[in-house]
DNA sequence: ACAGTTACCGCAAACGATTCCGATAGGTTT
DNA sequence: AAACCTATCGGAATCGTTTGCGGTAACTGT
């Protein structure tokens, strides 16, 4: 029998069961269980970060007051102040942010949702994000939705489970219905849009020229002579495709040119669609002359199906697309292109957030900021000067 | 004088300055301070994430066990485990990861840092660590340094106050000095390298067939004929740059061929480098026949230039080069690569660190895991068999 | 000398979750 | 029926920081 914790006597002891696997006691006299704990198997004391508490226990003061000291905050005295800051390098302390944030109740970290960090436009973007977000002392989290919608709504939730203080989006192609965002917007998290925005939610945004770009490419190679334009348009779920078609149309009727449905392909981002597409409109009667590709990738494609066929570029058909990419202008031909400036994009998207963050409660919505973009007119679509 | 706050009375109450902009009292007969509250200004209650307390509330049972419930630990009945888990689902609980992370000491969340996360092969590691990391229930956080050293420290710095749970990292490509990797390898903190690797640190590594890559690029040109084999080293201090040189040597040296100090150049990831080598590699008494760039890069617009100079690609200069990019295959003359496969380096040095991390004590080191990469010869230096 | 004031610091309660213990109530054994 | 057990739950400490508020000593002016 063990002795009472209590009285430490054995006399009114009793076995009282087990308890995770350690003997349990009762002493009837004091009322009281126990159990008795195994001698040794109390050395493992973990490594154990420097903490404020050490700080404090070193100076002999509080740990408020060493908190004081490293915020810089007033009320204190600046001797003890110098004293803990000395105390504070000797120990080589580092504030634990996961302590900070849960009682501050805020993160600085950002959140960036992108349907593919491979594709150079997005890797672009996170730079100008990341650049932005570090100067501001931001962190920042990543996530893929690898264009699928239940891939983003999964990643919504475990950002906001992360309890980021603002969240980057741009979406998947599958996305149509917001109501993932809409949840965490009505809670009053700052969200920014970028490049795949949506109109149906009220959030600041950050676009790129995609009417203008569609419409001076079109325009472009309407100059260039051609007569029948064909467009290689993104996914039709996606707003930003809708624009840079409208862009298209629009180019067309200002020129007095028939919008033909059949000149018209709904890229998905699959890879075959290139060549399905070409055929499909090398096939026609009277095939175009001139082809806009929404995607540069699909221009490339394209021109390496036609220059196998040994179809003259530009002159029997002309090539433009959007891009960024250095492959445009090394590719021979060299691809004209309305040129993107993801970098840009991170960086507006970026400082457009972090400012909603700072002034959460009178942030006056600023929709809408516009990233430019430029022509560059390049071999694919540069016909000879008569 | 108002009255104090404990016998309720303003007989003994002085006014005792003023504290944090309130007037002060102070209640002599009850030895006791107070300030006045100034009327209404506490509505400001915060939207408030369900907690634990909540569904603890709402139940009439202890946080304890709420959490047991939630954690399906034992000890708890299964009746109420089902009553808790119907609440919180009902009140949309969602555990607050920081308090999680806090309590447990750990983030569940790996660091990575990399030079440039524009580098497509950058992008396409950390697109495999983001897989294999987000399939094991880990968050990512991307540092970039920037190629400097200075930033690289920066970023460890940072990454370990945010707690992460493991490093991975490519160091810059000015990074020499690894005492601020020491320093946390040294406190236990599983860190992994890739790609950029270095030898005087004992962590787990991913590396490619750098030497195997560099030996069968130069003696595939070899065996096309070239004679004079220049090559566009990578940076000095990067271990991987020694590699793949010495994997240049040691083809040379097999074939017979001598090595010669003018046909290398370092590079140091700079635009301008590609011509500058090129010209002075040209204007030899007797030039190269054959031009090995570490990074496809380089080929490419060396290959710009040298197709402009009108000397033709293969026969009087063959290119091959390391990459992993379809801009080595749509460019024209295609381009011989070494392909490289960072997806897979990306999901091996995740899946190795979170090894590292869930088997902290009893882990043993796998040196050296090496993702294999693949020679792929194309128009660049694929001469005419006669 | 004394009310009134200031400067500085400590105490303790947050933040949200986990976990070690001990406390019950109701069984089972002897 | 006493002795022992099990299943299940509550209390409180803990993780590391921040912060509201009160306490104390010394200082100011009259």
């Amino acid at each position: 029998m063990s002795n009472c914790s209590k009285c430490d006597n054995t006399d009114h002891v009793a076995k009282a069961g087990f308890l995770r696997g350690k003997q349990r006691y009762y002493c009837k006299q004091c009322d009281v269980h126990f159990t008795v704990e195994i001698a040794g198997e109390k050395i493992s004391r973990k490594p154990h970060q420097t903490t404020i508490i050490d700080i404090a226990k070193h100076l002999g003061v509080a740990p408020s007051t060493v908190s004081r000291a490293l915020n810089n905050k007033a009320e204190i005295n600046p001797a003890t102040r110098q004293a803990i800051l000395k105390v504070a390098y000797e120990l080589d302390y580092k504030p634990n942010l996961l302590a900070q944030s849960l009682n501050r109740g805020e993160t600085h970290t950002i959140g960036v949702i992108i349907p593919n960090i491979e594709r150079p436009f997005f890797a672009g973007v996170l730079a100008g994000i990341q650049h932005m977000a570090s100067n501001a002392g931001y962190r920042v989290i990543i996530c893929q939705s690898n264009e699928t919608h239940q891939t983003e709504i999964l990643n919504v939730q475990a950002l906001m489970a992360s309890r980021v203080d603002g969240l980057l989006i741009s979406h998947s192609k599958e996305t149509s219905s917001f109501e993932h965002i809409k949840l965490h917007l009505n809670k009053g998290v700052p969200i920014v849009h970028f490049d795949r925005v949506c109109n149906e939610l009220d959030t600041p945004k950050v676009i790129q020229e995609d009417f203008k770009g569609s419409f001076d490419l079109v325009e472009h190679l309407i100059e260039q002579g051609c007569k029948r334009i064909a467009i290689m348009a993104g996914p039709e779920r996606l707003l930003i495709s809708r624009t840079r078609f409208e862009g298209y149309v629009a180019a067309l009727k200002k020129h007095g040119i028939a919008f033909d449905k059949e000149l018209v392909y709904h890229s998905n981002f699959i890879k075959e669609e290139s060549s399905i597409a070409l055929n499909r409109w090398l096939n026609l009667p009277n095939p175009p002359d001139g082809i806009f590709t929404v995607h540069y990738a699909n221009a490339i494609e394209m021109m390496v199906e036609v220059k196998k066929r040994k179809i003259k570029i530009p002159e029997e058909i002309a090539f433009v697309g959007f891009g960024d990419e250095l492959i445009a202008e090394l590719f021979d031909p060299s691809l004209t292109v309305f040129h993107l400036f993801p970098y840009q994009v991170g960086e507006t998207a970026a400082s457009l957030l972090i400012d909603n963050i700072i002034h959460k409660e009178n942030f006056t919505h600023q929709y809408s900021k516009t990233v430019k973009g430029e022509l560059i007119i390049r071999d694919s679509s540069l016909r000879k000067q008569l």
